[in-house]
DNA sequence: AAGGTGACCGGCC
DNA sequence: TGGCCGGCCACCT
């Protein structure tokens, strides 16, 4: 699987630390293409496939759950991140500064 | 090959 | 984070 860009955003979403989160611009920053946080997200959608992947623990910068609306139940990114001790209010995590969680900066 | 799309971001009102 | 607009990059048909 190691083709394309996907694989990238997959290495960081990895190591996200358990309960925290990042954001789609986090990542792609983290990949240095800052401006392309929209390729993130694309890549999170074929996430679907990789379990490995915790697509949940990736959000917007607002802290929204954006992309719940791509899991299987309606509720079950924010079931997860509650799981994890995040805080989700109105499909919007509480404490976002406080959870968030930047990826370090691999240059290849 | 060209055009459309997307789980976004930053800037501005 | 109230809302709208443009840009940006890779993927798909």
């Amino acid at each position: 699987m190691e083709d394309n860009f996907f694989e990238r955003v997959y290495a960081i979403a990895k190591q996200i630390p358990y309960g925290r989160v990042t954001s789609y611009g986090a990542i792609a920053k983290a990949l240095g293409t800052a401006r392309s946080a929209r390729m993130v997200g694309w890549a999170m959608n074929a996430s679907h496939n990789m379990e490995d992947v915790p697509a949940h623990r990736v959000v917007n910068r607002k802290g929204m759950l954006s992309g719940k609306h791509h899991f299987q139940g309606t509720n079950l990114m924010q079931q997860l991140l509650e799981s994890e001790g995040i805080k989700v209010v109105d499909n919007q995590i509480v404490d976002f500064e406080k959870v968030f969680w930047e990826p370090e900066v691999r240059d290849l």
